[in-house]
RNA sequence: GGCCCGUUCGUCUAUCGGUUAGGACAUCUGGUUUUCAACCAGGAAAGAGGGGUUCAACUCCCCUACGGGCUACCA
């Protein structure tokens, strides 16, 4: 029985293992990782490993004018704050030319691509007069067909088929058909020699084996311009899957003046990996009602059928609940690492020793109160701060001239209390009542002493932290 | 201009011809509370508009509106 299951689960795996799943993330470096760009490249993450699949990243810089190493780097940077690995090494578009040429003068030889003579000021005089005429701008080079060639800086264009149409099957989209008369005889190589993004990509895709190009939908149309060259070459089409692109809160493409776009300023906004990576997941795309969930279960459930046809909207608020959650259920160690990459991100400075141990003993009673880390940080001013501690505005105005006397009246009875919370919390219980004051006002008023902050983690959980030593020191800074 | 794609509560979405159109975030009310966070109970909140097809349409088709994309010797 055991060899039937075993074998029967064999035999369904076996087409699958020999077809791996290969994606790849293929940004231009132009600027730092957008963070639509970000959404892509998890979901290509998600789509491979959750399939034991490969993720290859490779950088589209074959425009020499706006490709930098700053911003490769800038997109390492951001993919790796991600948790994104990728298989194998960095692949640098621009290093395949010779073998994208390669592949238009195998076109040429076969005829399916030919040398166009058409100089640039032509074309644009064409489009110029056909837009003015109202017609068709898509410019039908003279050299499809000739025989004689005069000695003159030429292009290469492939010849896209002129009858038909082209469907492009998009796991996102549906089948998506074009007139092929829509389709011009696009450039492959440029008069310099040098090849184009348009068929870099499909030579790069198909040597790469990428089975599934998940990409942005702005490559949509290009998808079945695309598929012109793979015909002709006769390779097999890899999965499309357009993804709708990511949209400001107003609806419109983001932009700057929606605020962050880079993913990495995400990161020195403090908001968690892991949060992120859930957030973005989920923006889009959907597994039922769930809305909070792990690494493990996203790279389980994640699914090309799930994603939406439509662009969404980024909601702060929705990402800062979700990012709540992921620091609540954090490994603390983990959390302390991310927390001390935060303040290097956002420029702050780094910890010192006795406040980087403080902040890790101290995790279990802050994260479940923080939805970002400079949220979780301003809770930890009770460790981060020492004597004397300055009160801010908001807890100055619990330590009156009042509340100082009753701090002061306070410290004999911690002197001599066992230090336990069920000592303390009878204390400083009866003392209140004692005071005939409410134990909330007296709260505020230790808050404000310990640590200078109207927002705080329980004041019990402070002063067990801090010891009687320490607790009864900062009373005794505030109360005189 | 031409071609392509999209449109369910404020936001992210479920629904895959028959549902009181569900969930989450946000919001509002009440409760709890030691501040913050959290938590509990409840409320309000949606099929862009117009035509079809069908016994039945959010779901299929067409038109319009709106949004987006492509239309380069950029990627």
């Amino acid at each position: 029985m055991a060899n039937a299951i075993s074998l029967m689960v064999t035999e369904r795996l076996m087409p699958l293992m020999s077809q791996a799943v290969v994606t790849r993330f293929a940004p231009s470096p132009t600027g730092f990782l957008h963070i639509g760009g970000a959404r892509t490249a998890l979901f290509n993450w998600l789509f491979a490993r959750g399939r034991g699949g490969k993720f290859l990243l490779r950088i589209e810089d074959t425009d020499r004018e706006r490709s930098t190493p700053e911003a490769t780097a800038a997109i390492l940077q951001g993919m790796a704050w991600l948790g994104l690995d990728f298989d194998g090494d960095v692949i640098s578009q621009f290093d395949g030319a010779a073998r994208h040429a390669e592949v238009a003068h195998d076109l040429l030889a076969q005829g399916k691509a030919y040398k166009c003579f058409s100089t640039q000021d032509e074309i644009q005089a064409f489009r110029d007069a056909a837009k003015d005429a109202g017609t068709s701008t898509l410019f039908r080079s003279p050299w499809r067909d000739a025989t004689d060639h005069p000695d003159a800086p030429f292009v290469v264009r492939i010849k896209a088929p002129r009858d038909g149409v082209t469907v492009i099957r998009d796991s996102v989209q549906g089948d998506v058909t074009i007139r092929n008369d829509q389709l011009d005889d696009m450039v492959l190589l440029r008069s310099d020699a040098t090849p184009v993004y348009m068929l870099a990509v499909v030579v790069d895709d198909h040597d790469m084996a990428v089975t599934h190009v998940i990409r942005g939908d702005d490559h949509l149309n290009n998808a079945a311009r695309q598929m012109t060259i793979y015909n002709a070459m006769g390779w097999d089409v890899p999965v499309w899957a357009h993804i709708p692109l990511i949209h400001g809160p107003d609806g419109k493409k983001l932009s700057k003046r929606h605020g962050a776009t880079g993913a990495q300023e995400y990161q020195a906004l403090g908001y968690p990996a892991a949060g992120m990576r859930n957030y973005l997941t989920r923006l889009g795309w959907s597994h039922g009602d769930d809305e909070f969930f792990t690494d493990a279960q996203a790279l389980q459930w994640f699914d090309l059928t799930g994603i939406g046809k439509s662009p969404a909207r980024l909601d702060f608020k929705k990402l800062e609940n979700i990012c709540g959650q992921h620091i609540a259920v954090a490994d603390d160690a983990a959390l302390q690492r991310e927390i001390i990459a935060f303040l290097a991100a956002s420029d702050q400075p780094a910890f010192t020793k006795p406040q980087e141990t403080g902040i890790l003993a101290a995790l279990p009673i802050l994260k479940e109160r923080a939805k970002t880390f400079p949220e979780l940080l301003d809770k930890a001013e009770f460790i981060l701060a020492s004597r004397p501690i300055q009160p801010e505005e908001k807890a100055a105005k619990h330590l009156d001239t009042v509340s100082r006397g009753i701090l002061s009246e306070l410290t004999p009875h911690l002197q001599t209390v066992s230090w336990v919370r069920d000592s303390l919390e009878a204390v400083l219980n009866d003392f209140a009542e004692g005071k005939n004051t409410k134990f909330g006002k007296l709260a505020g008023s230790l808050r404000a002493a310990l640590a200078g902050r109207a927002a705080t983690p329980s004041v019990f959980d402070m002063m067990l932290f801090l010891g009687r030593d320490e607790t009864l020191a900062r009373i005794n800074d505030a109360a005189t």
